[in-house]
DNA sequence: CATATCTATTTTACTAGTAAAATACTTTGT
DNA sequence: ACAAAGTATTTTACTAGTAAAATAGATATG
Protein backbone atom coordinates (compact mmCIF):
# COMPACT_ATOMS: atom_id res chain seq x y z
CA UNK A 1 0.00 0.00 0.00
CA UNK A 2 3.20 2.24 -0.45
CA UNK A 3 4.00 4.57 -3.08
CA UNK A 4 6.54 2.46 -4.57
CA UNK A 5 7.38 2.98 -8.20
CA UNK A 6 5.74 -0.09 -9.58
CA UNK A 7 3.35 -0.46 -7.43
CA UNK A 8 -0.31 -1.66 -8.44
CA UNK A 9 -1.38 -3.29 -11.86
CA UNK A 10 -0.82 -1.79 -15.42
CA UNK A 11 -3.31 0.73 -14.71
CA UNK A 12 -1.94 1.92 -11.64
CA UNK A 13 1.27 2.45 -13.25
CA UNK A 14 -0.31 4.18 -16.07
CA UNK A 15 -2.33 6.79 -14.24
CA UNK A 16 0.87 7.43 -12.10
CA UNK A 17 2.51 8.32 -15.55
CA UNK A 18 -0.51 10.75 -17.07
CA UNK A 19 -0.71 11.98 -13.24
CA UNK A 20 3.33 13.00 -13.75
CA UNK A 21 2.85 13.83 -17.69
CA UNK A 22 -0.52 15.82 -18.52
CA UNK A 23 -1.69 16.58 -14.84
CA UNK A 24 -4.69 18.34 -16.76
CA UNK A 25 -6.47 15.58 -17.64
CA UNK A 26 -8.88 13.37 -15.71
CA UNK A 27 -7.96 9.93 -16.96
CA UNK A 28 -9.87 8.38 -14.11
CA UNK A 29 -12.11 6.69 -16.94
CA UNK A 30 -8.75 4.40 -17.38
CA UNK A 31 -9.83 2.66 -13.99
CA UNK A 32 -12.45 1.19 -15.36
CA UNK A 33 -12.25 0.94 -19.14
CA UNK A 34 -8.47 0.75 -19.46
CA UNK A 35 -8.99 -2.21 -16.67
CA UNK A 36 -11.31 -3.80 -18.77
CA UNK A 37 -9.06 -3.85 -22.19
CA UNK A 38 -6.00 -5.05 -20.28
CA UNK A 39 -7.83 -7.88 -18.58
CA UNK A 40 -9.71 -8.65 -21.94
CA UNK A 41 -6.22 -8.64 -23.43
CA UNK A 42 -4.81 -11.03 -21.07
CA UNK A 43 -7.68 -13.55 -20.98
CA UNK A 44 -7.39 -13.52 -24.86
CA UNK A 45 -3.61 -14.28 -25.00
CA UNK A 46 -3.84 -17.04 -22.21
CA UNK A 47 -6.59 -18.57 -24.44
CA UNK A 48 -4.91 -18.58 -27.43
CA UNK A 49 -1.57 -20.34 -25.77
CA UNK A 50 -3.73 -23.13 -24.25
CA UNK A 51 -5.79 -23.81 -27.77
CA UNK A 52 -2.89 -23.82 -29.55
CA UNK A 53 -1.44 -27.36 -29.03
CA UNK A 54 -5.33 -28.62 -30.31
CA UNK A 55 -4.24 -26.81 -33.28
CA UNK A 56 -7.28 -23.95 -32.49
CA UNK A 57 -7.33 -20.35 -32.84
CA UNK A 58 -8.96 -18.32 -30.47
CA UNK A 59 -11.61 -17.18 -33.06
CA UNK A 60 -11.92 -21.00 -34.00
CA UNK A 61 -13.12 -22.19 -30.70
CA UNK A 62 -15.33 -18.84 -30.76
CA UNK A 63 -16.98 -20.50 -33.71
CA UNK A 64 -17.17 -23.89 -32.63
CA UNK A 65 -18.48 -22.23 -28.81
CA UNK A 66 -20.96 -19.81 -30.60
CA UNK A 67 -22.46 -22.97 -32.78
CA UNK A 68 -22.35 -25.65 -29.44
CA UNK A 69 -24.82 -23.30 -27.06
CA UNK A 70 -27.00 -22.46 -30.46
CA UNK A 71 -28.83 -25.81 -30.24
CA UNK A 72 -28.63 -26.35 -33.76
CA UNK A 73 -27.19 -24.99 -36.79
CA UNK A 74 -26.70 -21.08 -37.48
CA UNK A 75 -26.42 -18.75 -40.42
CA UNK A 76 -22.89 -16.99 -41.11
CA UNK A 77 -24.19 -13.89 -40.46
CA UNK A 78 -25.14 -15.11 -36.80
CA UNK A 79 -21.64 -16.47 -36.26
CA UNK A 80 -20.31 -13.02 -37.71
CA UNK A 81 -22.44 -11.17 -35.32
CA UNK A 82 -21.47 -13.47 -32.31
CA UNK A 83 -17.95 -13.33 -33.32
CA UNK A 84 -17.23 -9.79 -33.29
CA UNK A 85 -15.13 -10.51 -36.47
CA UNK A 86 -15.79 -9.80 -40.67
CA UNK A 87 -18.09 -11.65 -42.70
CA UNK A 88 -14.83 -12.43 -44.86
CA UNK A 89 -12.74 -14.14 -41.06
CA UNK A 90 -16.38 -16.31 -41.04
CA UNK A 91 -16.06 -17.77 -44.22
CA UNK A 92 -12.27 -18.39 -43.64
CA UNK A 93 -12.49 -20.10 -40.34
CA UNK A 94 -15.60 -21.86 -41.77
CA UNK A 95 -13.16 -23.15 -44.35
CA UNK A 96 -10.93 -24.51 -41.84
CA UNK A 97 -12.97 -25.86 -39.31
CA UNK A 98 -15.06 -28.07 -42.19
CA UNK A 99 -11.64 -29.02 -43.34
CA UNK A 100 -10.62 -30.71 -40.49
CA UNK A 101 -13.82 -32.14 -40.08
CA UNK A 102 -15.02 -29.89 -37.29
CA UNK A 103 -18.14 -28.21 -38.63
CA UNK A 104 -20.33 -28.81 -41.79
CA UNK A 105 -22.02 -26.47 -43.78
CA UNK A 106 -25.55 -26.88 -45.52
CA UNK A 107 -27.91 -24.82 -47.58
CA UNK A 108 -31.07 -23.37 -46.26
CA UNK A 109 -33.60 -24.12 -48.41
CA UNK A 110 -35.89 -21.08 -47.08
CA UNK A 111 -33.33 -18.73 -48.74
CA UNK A 112 -30.53 -19.68 -50.99
CA UNK A 113 -28.25 -17.19 -50.26
CA UNK A 114 -27.78 -18.33 -46.80
CA UNK A 115 -25.16 -20.88 -45.88
CA UNK A 116 -25.82 -22.77 -42.35
CA UNK A 117 -22.88 -23.75 -40.25
CA UNK A 118 -23.87 -27.08 -37.67
CA UNK A 119 -20.96 -28.83 -35.38
CA UNK A 120 -20.48 -32.27 -36.36
CA UNK A 121 -19.78 -35.18 -33.70
CA UNK A 122 -16.34 -34.02 -33.56
CA UNK A 123 -16.83 -30.88 -33.17
CA UNK A 124 -19.44 -31.32 -30.36
CA UNK A 125 -16.17 -33.97 -28.89
CA UNK A 126 -13.61 -30.79 -28.62
CA UNK A 127 -16.09 -28.63 -27.45
CA UNK A 128 -16.80 -31.09 -24.89
CA UNK A 129 -13.33 -31.33 -23.85
CA UNK A 130 -12.21 -27.67 -24.08
CA UNK A 131 -15.03 -25.66 -22.79
CA UNK A 132 -14.75 -27.23 -19.21
CA UNK A 133 -11.32 -25.97 -19.18
CA UNK A 134 -11.96 -22.71 -21.00
CA UNK A 135 -14.17 -22.34 -18.07
CA UNK A 136 -11.56 -23.78 -15.04
CA UNK A 137 -9.18 -21.09 -16.50
CA UNK A 138 -11.69 -17.96 -16.18
CA UNK A 139 -12.85 -18.89 -12.61
CA UNK A 140 -8.78 -18.91 -12.01
CA UNK A 141 -9.03 -15.48 -13.00
CA UNK A 142 -11.28 -14.71 -9.98
CA UNK A 143 -10.21 -16.74 -7.46
CA UNK A 144 -9.26 -13.59 -5.19
CA UNK A 145 -13.20 -12.66 -5.25
CA UNK A 146 -15.91 -13.89 -2.90
CA UNK A 147 -19.35 -14.66 -4.55
CA UNK A 148 -20.61 -11.48 -3.79
CA UNK A 149 -17.93 -8.94 -5.52
CA UNK A 150 -18.12 -11.23 -8.29
CA UNK A 151 -22.07 -10.72 -8.50
CA UNK A 152 -21.52 -7.15 -7.95
CA UNK A 153 -19.23 -6.61 -10.94
CA UNK A 154 -21.43 -8.68 -13.39
CA UNK A 155 -23.85 -6.60 -12.79
CA UNK A 156 -22.12 -3.28 -12.99
CA UNK A 157 -20.35 -4.59 -16.31
CA UNK A 158 -23.92 -5.53 -17.35
CA UNK A 159 -24.55 -2.11 -17.55
CA UNK A 160 -21.62 -0.85 -19.26
CA UNK A 161 -22.34 -3.79 -21.75
CA UNK A 162 -25.99 -3.24 -22.58
CA UNK A 163 -24.43 0.51 -22.88
CA UNK A 164 -21.91 -0.13 -25.44
CA UNK A 165 -23.75 -2.91 -27.24
CA UNK A 166 -26.50 -0.10 -28.35
CA UNK A 167 -26.39 -0.05 -32.36
CA UNK A 168 -24.93 3.13 -32.98
CA UNK A 169 -22.11 3.71 -29.94
CA UNK B 1 -36.55 -7.01 -16.88
CA UNK B 2 -38.65 -10.09 -18.91
CA UNK B 3 -37.60 -13.20 -19.96
CA UNK B 4 -37.69 -12.26 -23.10
CA UNK B 5 -35.95 -14.33 -25.54
CA UNK B 6 -32.77 -11.59 -26.57
CA UNK B 7 -33.33 -9.54 -23.54
CA UNK B 8 -30.16 -8.30 -21.55
CA UNK B 9 -26.49 -8.34 -23.21
CA UNK B 10 -24.73 -10.43 -25.63
CA UNK B 11 -23.57 -12.55 -22.45
CA UNK B 12 -27.54 -12.80 -21.01
CA UNK B 13 -27.97 -14.41 -23.95
CA UNK B 14 -25.12 -16.66 -24.42
CA UNK B 15 -25.69 -18.02 -20.67
CA UNK B 16 -29.04 -18.76 -22.06
CA UNK B 17 -27.93 -20.82 -24.59
CA UNK B 18 -25.51 -22.83 -22.37
CA UNK B 19 -28.01 -23.23 -20.02
CA UNK B 20 -30.24 -25.27 -22.58
CA UNK B 21 -27.31 -26.90 -24.27
CA UNK B 22 -25.53 -27.55 -21.43
CA UNK B 23 -27.61 -27.74 -17.93
CA UNK B 24 -24.77 -29.19 -16.25
CA UNK B 25 -21.94 -26.94 -16.82
CA UNK B 26 -21.84 -24.11 -14.60
CA UNK B 27 -20.88 -21.14 -16.99
CA UNK B 28 -21.17 -18.46 -14.50
CA UNK B 29 -17.58 -16.88 -15.01
CA UNK B 30 -18.78 -15.97 -18.09
CA UNK B 31 -20.80 -12.87 -16.11
CA UNK B 32 -17.31 -11.30 -15.38
CA UNK B 33 -14.96 -12.54 -17.83
CA UNK B 34 -16.93 -12.83 -20.51
CA UNK B 35 -18.47 -9.17 -20.42
CA UNK B 36 -14.70 -8.46 -19.83
CA UNK B 37 -13.65 -9.29 -22.82
CA UNK B 38 -16.93 -8.41 -24.93
CA UNK B 39 -17.06 -4.91 -23.68
CA UNK B 40 -12.66 -4.79 -24.47
CA UNK B 41 -13.64 -5.98 -27.71
CA UNK B 42 -16.14 -3.23 -28.14
CA UNK B 43 -14.26 -0.61 -26.26
CA UNK B 44 -10.98 -1.61 -28.96
CA UNK B 45 -13.43 -1.58 -32.12
CA UNK B 46 -14.73 1.74 -31.48
CA UNK B 47 -11.04 2.95 -30.51
CA UNK B 48 -9.92 1.50 -33.91
CA UNK B 49 -13.08 3.25 -36.09
CA UNK B 50 -12.29 6.73 -34.03
CA UNK B 51 -8.67 6.35 -35.31
CA UNK B 52 -8.34 5.47 -38.85
CA UNK B 53 -9.59 8.95 -40.16
CA UNK B 54 -5.86 9.76 -38.85
CA UNK B 55 -4.39 7.30 -40.42
CA UNK B 56 -3.52 5.90 -37.44
CA UNK B 57 -4.29 2.27 -35.93
CA UNK B 58 -4.75 1.44 -32.53
CA UNK B 59 -1.11 -0.14 -31.65
CA UNK B 60 0.30 2.82 -33.03
CA UNK B 61 -1.89 5.08 -30.82
CA UNK B 62 -1.20 2.61 -27.92
CA UNK B 63 2.72 3.49 -28.59
CA UNK B 64 1.92 7.06 -28.76
CA UNK B 65 0.40 7.30 -25.74
CA UNK B 66 2.88 4.83 -23.47
CA UNK B 67 5.48 7.35 -24.94
CA UNK B 68 3.67 10.55 -23.88
CA UNK B 69 2.93 9.09 -20.47
CA UNK B 70 6.50 8.14 -19.74
CA UNK B 71 7.89 11.66 -19.68
CA UNK B 72 11.17 11.00 -22.04
CA UNK B 73 12.29 8.17 -24.37
CA UNK B 74 11.64 4.42 -23.57
CA UNK B 75 13.57 1.19 -24.76
CA UNK B 76 11.51 -0.43 -27.64
CA UNK B 77 11.32 -3.47 -24.88
CA UNK B 78 9.22 -1.38 -22.59
CA UNK B 79 6.98 -0.34 -25.47
CA UNK B 80 6.87 -4.00 -26.05
CA UNK B 81 5.81 -4.86 -22.49
CA UNK B 82 3.54 -1.89 -22.43
CA UNK B 83 1.49 -2.83 -25.68
CA UNK B 84 1.13 -6.19 -24.76
CA UNK B 85 2.51 -7.10 -28.76
CA UNK B 86 5.06 -8.76 -29.70
CA UNK B 87 8.80 -7.24 -30.02
CA UNK B 88 8.37 -7.90 -34.07
CA UNK B 89 5.33 -5.74 -33.92
CA UNK B 90 7.23 -2.80 -32.28
CA UNK B 91 9.66 -2.70 -34.67
CA UNK B 92 6.97 -2.46 -37.68
CA UNK B 93 4.87 -0.17 -35.40
CA UNK B 94 8.07 1.92 -35.28
CA UNK B 95 8.89 1.93 -38.02
CA UNK B 96 5.62 3.14 -39.18
CA UNK B 97 4.97 6.06 -36.77
CA UNK B 98 9.12 6.84 -37.24
CA UNK B 99 8.40 7.18 -41.28
CA UNK B 100 5.64 9.87 -40.12
CA UNK B 101 7.63 11.80 -37.99
CA UNK B 102 5.33 10.72 -35.35
CA UNK B 103 8.10 9.46 -33.09
CA UNK B 104 12.01 9.10 -33.66
CA UNK B 105 14.51 6.27 -32.55
CA UNK B 106 17.94 7.39 -30.75
CA UNK B 107 20.58 4.79 -29.67
CA UNK B 108 21.53 4.58 -26.57
CA UNK B 109 25.20 5.01 -24.86
CA UNK B 110 25.24 2.85 -22.44
CA UNK B 111 24.24 -0.01 -24.17
CA UNK B 112 24.77 -0.54 -28.20
CA UNK B 113 22.15 -3.09 -28.35
CA UNK B 114 18.95 -0.72 -27.29
CA UNK B 115 17.27 1.63 -29.38
CA UNK B 116 15.21 4.24 -27.34
CA UNK B 117 11.82 5.51 -28.90
CA UNK B 118 10.60 9.55 -28.47
CA UNK B 119 7.83 11.23 -29.32
CA UNK B 120 8.42 14.43 -31.80
CA UNK B 121 6.81 17.37 -31.36
CA UNK B 122 4.46 16.57 -33.88
CA UNK B 123 4.00 13.30 -32.21
CA UNK B 124 2.90 14.88 -28.93
CA UNK B 125 0.98 17.12 -30.83
CA UNK B 126 -0.96 13.95 -32.31
CA UNK B 127 -1.42 12.49 -28.77
CA UNK B 128 -2.64 16.37 -27.02
CA UNK B 129 -5.53 16.05 -29.93
CA UNK B 130 -6.63 12.82 -29.75
CA UNK B 131 -6.07 11.18 -25.71
CA UNK B 132 -8.52 13.86 -24.46
CA UNK B 133 -11.02 12.42 -27.61
CA UNK B 134 -10.22 8.81 -26.10
CA UNK B 135 -10.84 9.55 -22.87
CA UNK B 136 -14.51 11.26 -23.60
CA UNK B 137 -15.29 7.91 -25.67
CA UNK B 138 -14.42 5.98 -22.11
CA UNK B 139 -16.57 8.56 -20.50
CA UNK B 140 -19.73 7.86 -22.89
CA UNK B 141 -18.91 4.14 -21.77
CA UNK B 142 -19.53 4.79 -18.21
CA UNK B 143 -22.32 7.18 -18.46
CA UNK B 144 -24.89 5.07 -16.51
CA UNK B 145 -22.63 4.40 -13.48
CA UNK B 146 -22.49 6.57 -10.47
CA UNK B 147 -18.80 7.72 -9.10
CA UNK B 148 -19.38 5.11 -6.18
CA UNK B 149 -20.31 2.54 -8.90
CA UNK B 150 -17.35 3.45 -11.06
CA UNK B 151 -14.82 3.07 -7.76
CA UNK B 152 -16.32 0.10 -6.86
CA UNK B 153 -15.82 -1.57 -10.23
CA UNK B 154 -12.28 -0.34 -10.67
CA UNK B 155 -11.41 -1.73 -7.31
CA UNK B 156 -12.94 -5.34 -8.36
CA UNK B 157 -10.84 -5.12 -11.56
CA UNK B 158 -7.67 -3.99 -10.06
CA UNK B 159 -8.06 -7.70 -7.68
CA UNK B 160 -8.64 -9.26 -11.19
CA UNK B 161 -5.77 -7.69 -12.75
CA UNK B 162 -3.33 -8.33 -10.36
CA UNK B 163 -4.09 -11.93 -10.39
CA UNK B 164 -4.04 -12.34 -14.10
CA UNK B 165 -0.73 -10.01 -14.04
CA UNK B 166 1.11 -12.64 -12.40
CA UNK B 167 3.98 -13.90 -14.47
CA UNK B 168 3.32 -17.44 -14.78
CA UNK B 169 -0.38 -17.36 -15.02
C1' DC C 1 41.75 -11.42 -23.39
C1' DA C 2 39.33 -14.53 -25.92
C1' DT C 3 35.47 -16.85 -26.80
C1' DA C 4 31.19 -18.65 -25.37
C1' DT C 5 26.92 -17.26 -23.80
C1' DC C 6 23.37 -14.00 -23.02
C1' DT C 7 20.33 -10.12 -24.45
C1' DA C 8 17.90 -6.45 -27.52
C1' DT C 9 16.25 -5.59 -31.76
C1' DT C 10 15.35 -6.56 -36.60
C1' DT C 11 14.41 -9.54 -40.51
C1' DT C 12 12.07 -13.32 -42.68
C1' DA C 13 8.41 -16.24 -43.76
C1' DC C 14 4.02 -16.92 -42.81
C1' DT C 15 -1.03 -16.53 -40.72
C1' DA C 16 -5.29 -14.27 -39.64
C1' DG C 17 -7.73 -10.36 -40.25
C1' DT C 18 -10.06 -6.62 -43.15
C1' DA C 19 -12.53 -3.65 -46.87
C1' DA C 20 -14.31 -3.69 -51.11
C1' DA C 21 -15.56 -6.17 -55.29
C1' DA C 22 -17.73 -10.13 -57.05
C1' DT C 23 -21.25 -13.64 -57.02
C1' DA C 24 -25.58 -15.60 -56.34
C1' DC C 25 -30.06 -15.44 -54.68
C1' DT C 26 -34.39 -12.82 -53.15
C1' DT C 27 -37.61 -9.08 -52.85
C1' DT C 28 -40.02 -5.09 -54.57
C1' DG C 29 -42.48 -2.34 -57.66
C1' DT C 30 -44.80 -1.84 -61.76
C1' DA D 1 -43.28 -11.51 -65.12
C1' DC D 2 -39.25 -8.65 -65.33
C1' DA D 3 -35.96 -5.25 -64.15
C1' DA D 4 -34.00 -2.85 -60.32
C1' DA D 5 -32.65 -2.87 -55.81
C1' DG D 6 -31.43 -5.35 -51.80
C1' DT D 7 -29.10 -9.09 -49.07
C1' DA D 8 -25.84 -13.14 -47.78
C1' DT D 9 -21.73 -15.05 -48.61
C1' DT D 10 -17.29 -15.57 -50.91
C1' DT D 11 -13.22 -13.87 -53.31
C1' DT D 12 -9.49 -10.69 -53.93
C1' DA D 13 -5.92 -7.74 -52.62
C1' DC D 14 -3.87 -6.11 -48.94
C1' DT D 15 -2.39 -5.01 -43.77
C1' DA D 16 -0.94 -6.08 -39.17
C1' DG D 17 0.40 -9.56 -36.39
C1' DT D 18 3.51 -13.61 -34.97
C1' DA D 19 7.42 -17.16 -34.18
C1' DA D 20 11.77 -18.19 -35.21
C1' DA D 21 16.17 -17.04 -37.37
C1' DA D 22 19.48 -13.53 -37.95
C1' DT D 23 22.20 -9.72 -36.36
C1' DA D 24 24.82 -7.10 -33.29
C1' DG D 25 26.27 -5.70 -28.95
C1' DA D 26 27.25 -6.90 -23.78
C1' DT D 27 28.80 -9.90 -20.15
C1' DA D 28 31.06 -13.71 -17.92
C1' DT D 29 34.53 -17.23 -17.35
C1' DG D 30 38.55 -19.70 -17.88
Amino acid sequence: MSAEAGAGDFVDRARRGWAQARPDLDVASIEVVGRIARIGALANHRTERHLAPEGLTRAEFDVLCTLARSGGPLRASEVTAATMLSGASTTKNADRLAKRGLIERLPWERDGRVVLMRLTARGEELVDQEFPRFLERDREMLAGLTLSEREQLAALLRKIALNAERPGD
